[in-house]
DNA sequence: ACAAAAGTGTTGGTGCTACACCCATGG
DNA sequence: CCATGGGTGTAGCACCAACACTTTTGT
């Protein structure tokens, strides 16, 4: 038997157009040298008191970025944020309203400039390492989400996103040992990223910490698009 | 105005159940030095005579995964294929006949032992680079998907896919160059294959060939998997 | 003066790039 | 014997990992 196919006989697709779409936001934020991310309580009778990622259905007019950018500024406020689609997660059971497919994006914020629109404990912060038990198959989109940041931010300067504009090369470090679940070492650290020569010095240090304060640095992004990327040699 | 969040309120969500996921199978093949892709000619008015993905509409009652997997075998009768989502494509009018959301996925066939279900002229491959004019966001959706694969390519051992399992190493050569559309040093290619330990020399040469034949290899899939993987170091 | 974290160089090893000649086979 | 592609080694360079002590500031 042929298969159909959408793009051939598409007078007989009504009978299909009985699935919803969602976005799910996986919003990072980087606090107490941890990696972070925002939850909601659902209230759901089927997850009572679990925790699930923020999300919403695609409007009909609605492209999906849009909506994704849409949950994550009504619940932040924050405008200008990264934001990356990951994955498009659809069992067939995965929602008990009925056949929800949904798409995964993660964003990447800085926790220190985002006031939380309703500070309730309804939404909350909480370290990715610890959460577990959350409702839908959230746990596993949080999961795929981590692990696309892992590899992103290897290959592409985003954990800037998650650091004020002014940071401490001993806070990128931490950064990165974070979301890597690693130790690096300080020189190495500091040698690598100075030689990049992207990391512009403010001649300013930090202010009210209790010993000798470190140095602040930004991110040159300008010069970062300029630079015409090297090949990458195979390596696996 | 607060957003509605389809994980709380979905006593309303029937309202949205009004779109359509279909998914589209970028089909990989490699031959004549050549990257290739599997492509259908489109019958609807609007795309009259252009290319377009293998697609379809996902059942009500199908995964994600076996939707694509489905289109891949109903089409090439082929089993065991490497298979990968991409990306999810969701502009509001994409398609003529409504809103209908797409799930891209990648697969890399041998197109040598991969008989052509309908050997009609609806059905052919096309060299990667030289298409052009595709129905739809199709352009668009095989341009991610070739993205996707260049960068899988040099850091997984997924290129193997396209090649029989017997191959020599001019033609794994071949096939990097092609997918990465680069030249490479013959020298430093082979040394840096045969390093890594993971071809298996079969003792064997190519045959019907018209100069001095190769020494065919095969992929180790065990040992790679078994094997560890380093820390990938920041780089960018 | 003490505690705490900032800042700094060198060495050895590994892996990448660039490069040219002889070899085996078929015709 | 000629044409075609197969197969091989070395040297310089860049990058990475490992490693310990001095400096600055606050208390």
């Amino acid at each position: 038997m042929q298969a159909k196919n959408i793009n051939v006989h598409y007078t007989e697709i009504q009978h299909y157009f009985k699935m919803a779409i969602s976005v799910d936001c996986v919003i990072f934020g980087f606090d107490d040298d941890e990696l972070k991310v925002l939850l909601i309580k659902s209230d759901l009778n089927e997850f009572k008191g679990q925790w699930s990622l923020l999300g919403d259905i695609v409007r009909p007019e609605e492209e999906l970025d849009e909506a994704a950018y849409r949950i994550l500024k009504s619940r932040t406020g924050l405008d200008q944020v990264y934001m990356e689609q990951v994955h498009t997660f659809g069992a067939v059971h995965r929602h008990p309203a009925g056949r929800v497919i949904t798409v995964a994006y993660y964003s990447l914020v800085n926790i220190e400039q985002n006031i939380l629109r309703k500070h309730s404990n309804e939404l909350q912060w909480h370290a990715v390492k610890d959460v577990k038990d959350m409702a839908f198959d959230h746990q596993d989109i949080l999961l795929s989400c981590y692990e696309r940041l892992k590899h992103k931010v290897i290959e592409q300067p985003v954990g800037f996103n998650l650091l004020p504009k002014k940071f401490s090369l001993r806070e990128l470090q931490n950064l990165y040992e974070a979301i890597l679940d690693v130790k690096l070492d300080r020189r190495n650290f500091r040698k690598k990223f100075l030689s990049m020569d992207l990391l512009v010095d403010l001649n300013e240090d930090e202010k009210d910490v209790k010993h000798r304060p470190a140095r602040l640095y930004k991110f040159n992004f300008e010069k970062f698009d300029q630079r015409k990327r090297r090949y990458f040699g195979i390596g696996f």
